[in-house]
DNA sequence: GCCAACGTTGGC
DNA sequence: GCCAACGTTGGC
């Protein structure tokens, strides 16, 4: 089994929003690294939910993985924001997968917490400055160190 | 709202 | 194949 972690802007789709449908299509990933990530996902992987451009930078959640990668379909919906007219039916760019709602963390583990943690300042994706991966795996040691941070204070 | 950092595009 | 320009991400 493999971890990973999701980012999701929280204005557009939320770990609560994730709770209360249960199981999601995680789409509209448009970043060749993050597709390839996506695309090394198999069903019982587990992800941290990770809420990126709001007022807390957090992991709220965890979610679990429900599928093998398949096309993303809103990359062929002129309607969708992220339509991309050079993609093909029979030659897809970009692929989504189901991700299950396991658990909200107990509170926010906030990124300023996960940045002051030794353990988890170096060699990980979220934390390295300017980073835009919205797909990254996580290690087992890192998945630990961050958790760990849910019981803090 | 600002701006640094990044990925992508396109001219050459 | 290089690299400057551009658009986007995302923390603050």
């Amino acid at each position: 089994m493999s971890r990973w972690l999701l980012k999701t802007e929280p204005s557009e789709f939320s770990i609560e929003d994730l709770a209360a449908r249960g199981e999601e299509a995680w789409t509209g990933v448009r970043n060749y690294q993050a597709r390839n990530f996506l695309r090394s996902m198999r069903p019982g992987d587990l992800a941290l939910i990770y809420h990126s451009s709001c007022a807390r930078p957090a992991v709220v959640g965890i979610g679990r993985v429900q599928s093998e990668a398949f096309p993303d379909p809103t990359q062929f919906d002129p309607e969708s924001p992220y339509f991309d007219p050079r993609s093909r039916p029979e030659a897809p760019r970009w692929y989504a997968v189901n991700i299950a709602f396991e658990r909200r963390t107990e509170r926010p583990i906030a990124l300023a917490a996960i940045k002051a943690q030794p353990a988890l300042a170096a060699d990980f994706p979220l934390t390295r400055r300017g980073n835009r991966l919205s797909v990254m795996p996580v290690t087992e040691a890192q998945w630990r160190a961050i958790l760990a941070l849910e019981r803090v204070r």
